[in-house]
DNA sequence: TACCCAACCCCCCAAACGGGGGGACAGATC
DNA sequence: GATCTGTCCCCCCGTTTGGGGGGTTGGGTA
């Protein structure tokens, strides 16, 4: 039930694969009411494009080249108000769907969602409903679980990945090898791994790690 | 310049997200010569269709459920001669992308491929051209600096990565510590890891791990 | 046959690890 | 003011790790 008298939804798309813009232009085609306004490729043209053309709502991925997607949605939740950002992941490495939210966004969807799910989830961020797909959901369950860590942590943990021991790691940030213990035991004891090597995995895949 | 009177090439799509079919559909319902004859959503259907449909090229993404792109690439060019297979990916986690290849692909894309780059692949393939995108090939070649993984490394490897001690995996496994030791000895020097930390990084962004 | 290699086992040893204790100090929050 | 958290430093201890050395067996390949 198409409603070409009422004002059409704008959309923003924001993916760095083709095949997906234009299988989500191609959903939103035959759905009523929605207007593909703008694509970009990168999280720095979204942002851009985001400024430009003040869309309703930008179906934005996560994993862009340029600026990733968490950070793009903050720039624009910052910058263009009244935006509802809907993000579009394949599976959402649990650290980036988290910035995502934290960062303003207004829903979550896998990208394996049907056309009617993709459809209902815009219509719904409109009106003002957190959209949010059940895999999403228990990803969130998890990340909530999902320590918090210090600046400081973090970047020790970085180090403990790549193998560095303690003394190692003292050198290279300036501090007291004892110190780097106190810090790795904490690490170890707030993701609940018993050693440096499972810490690595858990931090890898939880997506904790650059690089 | 489409050729309405030439037999059209049939496609197999099989990628589990809605949107990437949908997109990679559209691309190919514009260019001339190229039909759409199938779509799975997960690998067994991917066989099963494959089998059923015999079309001239699979375009199969390697993350799938069910059965992955690599394992379900092997059992169609076993089960189905001549048809080609079009790995599309979206970075290809190197171990994947490397099973896929020697289980007999033809070619394969990064999603973030242009219409012409996929449309032309299919037609290279077609044409019997081994077809790859840079990003591909490039990964391709740190594949073959890639160690190579005994069985027994691997699931040693996968224990390590756990934080298992090699007094817990010598129990889990049933050898003795000392033969563990041994073993992930050979395997920190064979993928140039100084500490189970670094080898459990690497382990997981090569995708030699399981989970 | 000889050779290689994976997989198995054992010994030695210095260094690193993980867990426990103690305390100091700054900045934020209550 | 008191409390909390993050960062910093030092001590203890037993266990584990990573790097050497030695060896056997069985299945391939030359």
């Amino acid at each position: 039930m198409t409603r070409p008298s009422s004002k059409k939804i704008r959309v923003l798309l924001a993916d760095d694969h083709m095949v997906v813009r234009m299988g989500i232009a191609s959903v939103l085609g035959f759905a009523g009411g929605i207007e593909v306004v703008g694509e970009a490729d990168n999280g720095l043209d979204a942002v851009k494009l985001a400024r430009e053309l003040k869309p309703d709502v930008v179906l934005m991925d996560l994993q862009m080249p340029e600026l990733c997607g968490a950070d793009a949605t903050a720039r624009i939740h910052a910058d263009v108000p009244g935006v509802k950002i809907l993000i579009l992941t394949s599976f959402g490495t649990s650290a980036e769907l988290k910035k995502a939210m934290d960062a303003g966004a207004t829903g979550a969807l896998v990208k394996s969602s049907s056309r009617t799910e993709i459809v209902d989830a815009i219509r719904g961020v409109m009106a003002g409903e957190v959209v949010m797909s059940d895999e999403i959901r228990h990803t969130i369950e998890n990340i909530s679980a999902m320590p918090e860590m210090s600046p400081r942590q973090t970047e020790i943990l970085n180090l403990v990945a790549k193998g560095f021991s303690n003394k190692e790691i003292a050198e290279i940030i300036g501090i007291s090898p004892e110190t780097v213990k106190e810090h790795v035991a904490k690490i170890l004891h707030s993701i609940g791994a018993s050693s440096r090597a499972e810490a690595s995995t858990i931090a890898v895949n939880l997506g904790l790690i650059t690089g």
